[in-house]
DNA sequence: CTAAGATAGTTTCACTTGAAACTAATTGCA
DNA sequence: TGCAATTAGTTTCAAGTGAAACTATCTTAG
């Protein structure tokens, strides 16, 4: 007796979150290349940055959720830009000490304002007690899904 | 008075929503790909088609939210691999009609399945309130970025 | 101490992807 | 009619991506 509900793509869970992921993520991609010649890759490393100082790339790959590949192609990229410093590390010579330099300052301070600006814009679609509910799902699905990813 | 909520990406909506929908359709995709042989794209074509027979690359385009290019590549490896059928539209010859073969409809009726099993998987996370509200808020939030993209 | 294994980060290679250019067919309008 | 603009779908080209191999450094077990 195995009666399936039909698949329909419009209603996969798995789909929808995908489309919906993608077309924000590109919406924010446009703004930043456009305006910051800045790739997302190169902004999730540098959000990092502004926020905690002197990670290491490891570090970075762990908070961003990309691979270590990319980060370091991003961080050639932004080091390259002289948006970010790299140093080594005193007790280990193999891992790099990174912080934003001024002028990454600088860029970091208009990004911030605009990507969280963004948020609410995609927020406002939705009244208080819903984006309650979307934070504590995002997070229950966040801690069931990627429990072994970050970290 | 300019006094920001810092940017932390784990807290950053656009964030979250592009790692955990990278992390289920990763999951997935590997998946089909083991089993099957065969990309996300390709089930996404396939899956229009068992449900909309007969449709045009342009309409499977529309309906997957793919562009026309990934497309026309995912129906080249399935008419390579006799998944899928194409003829040319009576009305109109440069439109193909587009239809799953038997041997494709076979893999449509062991993956359909799965795919729907995956989805509860994720969901089981929640209770029935919370699959409620999300089901609500991606209406919303999809309606409200999409409008434009889905004809 | 030192050799074997582990770790941080980079480079290479093969593959995927999207934008733009392209071909073929159709439509609209003078 | 007949030619300019539009549309369906494909191909080309340049850029982005991950897996695996690689280099340099560090750790550990004997």
């Amino acid at each position: 007796m195995s009666e399936h509900r039909p698949l329909d793509l419009e209603h996969f869970l798995p789909y929808r979150l995908s489309v919906l992921s993608n077309t924000v993520s590109r919406a924010i991609a446009d703004m930043y290349q456009r305006r910051f010649a800045l790739s997302i890759t190169e902004w999730r490393v540098m959000a990092v940055l502004g926020r905690y100082d002197g990670l290491s790339a490891r570090e970075v790959a762990a908070r961003t959720a990309m691979d270590k590949v990319a980060v370091s192609r991003a961080l050639a990229r932004l080091i390259e830009a002289t948006r970010v410093e790299r140093l080594v590390a005193d007790h280990d010579k193999r891992q790099s000490v990174l912080r934003l330099s001024a002028k990454g300052w600088k860029v970091y301070e208009q990004i911030a304002p605009l990507a969280l600006e963004h948020e609410r814009r995609l927020l406002a679609h939705l009244d208080g007690e819903e984006r309650e509910w979307l934070s504590r799902i995002l997070d229950k699905l966040w801690q069931a899904e990627l429990k072994e990813l970050v970290r």
